[in-house]
DNA sequence: ATGGTTCTGTCAATATAATTACACAATTAA
DNA sequence: TTAATTGTGTAATTATATTGACAGAACCAT
């Protein structure tokens, strides 16, 4: 008997002929809503076809597989490749590397961890997001963990160039209850918390919380315990083959964000950013090294 | 408990807050393969999520399911839906958005610059760059420039926790010098430079190399001038549609590099890692906030 | 630190699914 | 028509999946 993988739908086209009657009935029912009606208990299917239950089973023998749940298998398999995009099967991208060289298996994983990312952020919450962040009539606090202290400190740099009023605090978690203090009813801290999530961040965003202060949590897959206190949350795939989780999802978060803002509010920053450049452009003249 | 008809992946999403750790982590293996990691029977499920069975059932109940098997059959139902209704895209990243939302924009174009800046990545530079920077015979420094900094900054953090001997230059290029004085030959300097390069990074590159340091260049695909003293350098493709640049692919790279270090030094820096896990358990004690 | 609370896994019980054995039905060849 | 053959369903058996009870672990507030 084939013990190979062609599909189930193959399987049973190959060997029609030497199907019985209850059999063929029973096949047809597969194909007719395949691959699902065949992802069910073998009662149901046999139900559903008017046959026993050992005819189905002995069907998926004679189609070449050791019993009815190695059947199902293959047709969980076969849905899998199906549905997954074919995005994500490119099978190189370091094209002079082999499939097995960390520059592959990160991007094969970075870019499931995007699409997963994605799949399931809600555009809405997004765009509720970027309109918090380009009210200027509110400030904004950022503020990061141990790891993520760095995306905190990307995200308000680019932040600082569009508008005014953003405070990047500090990593130090003593001084916290000063900033604290300037936050006021409605304004906005934008918090990073990531797998070890961090005690004090929780607590920071509890007494944010309670002086009002709306809070955006960039969090992982399976969130941080300050998500309670937050008013809107974004969850990053971050697991990658790797002992240190992967910042770059919520990297490409952080500047679909920032794209939004600035295309939202160009009218009013672009002279900010002019002006910025033109700041830098004079500065670099005391800078001259060496 | 909502008996409604919404896809368990609604579900999952609208009662996530109220899920535990176990549950978000099974949550997401449900997430991560849609539909098909809970097609199986729940023993599979469980273990694939690395949670127990009971864990399984109980989430099912909580979504406001009576059973497992009821969710299971919601998923059969769903993917009926799906499979049978051909306007069903895979071809978006953010499912609920228009194709012209920035989010998918975004997404689209980050791939193209992955892939892009792949496919001219050389693997044995890679590999190159993983060893010189593995090697704790000499020191290595890490600068970058006005926007670029926080990228030199993520990855001097991760270095840190890896090896001795790393150093984070300032932002601040008047102290420059200092470091310089500190550099000998074969130390390693990792610098950042992307469009809109500096020239304090180029003199700075330029003296470095005169004492017979190996410059390891992260720039754009236009490339920096430091280029010309850099020993390896790196270009990332950094367009979007956007006023700014992109620090996606950089990020990667500089995760896969992270990742490659580590995997390779892990022996020496397991203890390391180890070491320094416990001493920041120790001063959280210390950081009681308020 | 300590006691209370919530979570989560192990194990046992129960329910369901899948297979086997077998008897009868249908089909075929003489 | 009838004996042989093949096909099919019922019922019993076995295997597997699912759920429930409980106890230890983790977490939290004090």
């Amino acid at each position: 008997m084939s013990t190979d993988d062609s599909t189930v739908a193959q399987r049973i086209h190959d060997g029609f002929d030497r199907l019985t009657r209850a059999e063929r009935q029973l096949a047809n029912i597969i194909l007719e809503n395949y691959p699902v009606s065949g992802l069910g208990s073998i009662t149901a299917l046999a139900e559903n076809a008017e046959v026993s239950t050992p005819t189905v089973a002995r069907m998926a023998r004679k189609l070449g597989f050791g019993g009815f749940p190695e059947m199902q298998a293959q047709l969980r398999h076969e849905l899998e490749a199906t549905i997954s995009d074919p995005l994500t099967k490119h099978d190189k991208w370091a094209a002079d590397a082999p499939d097995t060289h960390i520059l592959n298996r990160f991007a094969d994983n970075v870019i499931d961890n995007l699409r997963n990312t994605l799949k399931y952020l809600n555009a809405a919450e997004f765009d509720k997001i970027v309109a918090l962040l380009s009210d200027t009539k509110h400030t904004v606090a950022v503020v990061g963990g141990r790891l993520s202290h760095t995306l905190a400190s990307y995200f308000f740099t680019h932040m600082q160039m569009m508008r005014d009023g953003v405070t990047l605090i500090e990593r130090n978690s003593s001084s916290w209850p000063h900033y604290l203090l300037s936050l006021k009813e409605g304004d906005v801290l934008v918090m990073f918390d990531m797998r070890r999530y961090e005690q004090d961040l929780l607590r920071f965003a509890e007494m944010a919380q309670a002086r009002g202060v709306k809070i955006i949590l960039f969090t992982d897959q399976w969130g941080s315990p300050a998500g309670k206190a937050a008013t809107h949350q974004i969850h990053s795939r971050i697991e990658v083959p790797s002992t240190w989780d992967s910042s770059v999802v919520t990297m490409f978060i952080l500047e679909a964000i920032i794209s939004a803002i600035q295309s939202q509010s160009w009218e009013s920053s672009k002279d900010r950013i002019e002006e910025l450049e033109a700041l830098f452009e004079k500065s670099r003249l005391f800078r001259k090294f060496v």
